[in-house]
DNA sequence: GCAATATACGGAGGGCGCCTCCGTTTAGGC
DNA sequence: GCCTAAACGGAGGCGCCCTCCGTATATTGC
């Protein structure tokens, strides 16, 4: 709980993790979450040991790469629980969401893979996010107008699978967008009954 | 075209053959898409080399792997042109494709990839069952009962990014299937005009 | 300023996996 | 049985991961 360690760091620590954080935004980038951590460690001008003893896995690095969206994300759930319709609201978040997750790629398999382990620093880092993403779907069940079944674990592995698959289509621009749209067809109860006779 | 060679192959090569794609279906059944070739080569008895003659890429052996199950999901959608619904046949067969692509893990990962690359022998090799697939589609639009417009490639990628979901999350067995009625909530057009009201 | 010492650095090295290349072996036609 | 096309195998180069520990240096107390 208490990240500040009594003493600071010492200067040259202090430096060169910010030339690694910065090498590691710039890297995983371009080349996505499954960087050369080698190569990451050489355009900082370091050796690989000094990366290791400051993100002693890729997790870390990458947690530490985005614990600032995550924060952003989990406040602007917050923001949203305000919002005038819940279905809208959740829309809304989710896009966000999606959108966050394909600043780098590989990223939406890093999530989920985090969320399998507990140990994770993903896991950890991401936990107020999805706290904040359940109230807005929450509310949006109390409302009546989301299928009361969908757990909230349930709706972040989705908006991970589509954030997945609009990566691995980049080329087409649209199609996170689209997907989000069946989703959420998918999970809101229609104004006149969602049309469920058939089944 | 003409897959077969004039020759048939020497005995020894065609031991060998036998041999890898049988150590090849255990292992990555065991270890998934991503499993150690050169292990695979060890267990079959046979050296690295060997295997690479006969499987130049990890792609090939994936497909050699997989091609009876992709005719057969063809065949399947096929048969299902016939059935009485065809939303229903549709989501059978997504449910059959789904329930395929977990038969590795990592196997969706590498369809999508297959994707991407059209001169990957997994994208060739799944074309027909894709195609097939597409009929089902185009069926069930025809009828009224899915929205114009979803592609076949949109609702490949979406299959595949339900398996890869599913697949990440093991212990939950019944998530393929919670999924897919989302995902069919989200592409229909409901009986009484699908509760579009809102929007 | 100057030790003394806690901190931090760096990269060699072992492990694994990919894939190529080429000297060696062998099956099968004659 | 010989000869040759066909097939074999694995050494070796490369890249990546991660650990370990001898070396260097920033800081602190004097």
């Amino acid at each position: 709980m208490d990240d500040t360690p009594r003493r600071p760091m010492r200067a040259d620590a202090r430096r060169n993790y910010e030339r690694l954080l910065a090498e590691a935004e710039a890297l995983i980038a371009e080349r996505g979450t499954g960087a050369s951590l080698e190569e990451i460690a050489k355009r900082a001008d370091v050796g690989i040991g000094t990366l290791y003893r400051h993100f002693p896995t890729r997790e870390a690095l990458l947690e530490t790469l985005l614990r600032e969206r995550f924060d952003a994300l989990g406040a602007r759930a917050t923001g949203l629980l305000d919002a005038p319709d819940p279905l809208d609201a959740l829309l809304e978040w989710l896009r966000a969401f999606t959108r966050g997750t394909r600043v780098y790629q590989g990223l939406a398999e890093s999530m989920l893979a985090a969320l399998r382990d507990e140990e994770s620093e993903l896991y950890a880092s991401c936990h107020g996010m999805r706290d904040a993403g359940r109230a807005l779907l929450v509310r949006a069940q109390r409302a009546g107008t989301v299928r009361a079944d969908l757990t909230a674990l349930d709706m972040f592995v989705l908006a991970n699978a589509i954030a997945w698959a609009a990566e691995a289509l980049p080329e087409d621009a649209g199609i996170g967008e689209r997907f989000l749209t069946f989703l959420v067809e998918g999970i809101r109860l229609g104004d006149a009954g969602a049309g469920q006779g058939a089944r």
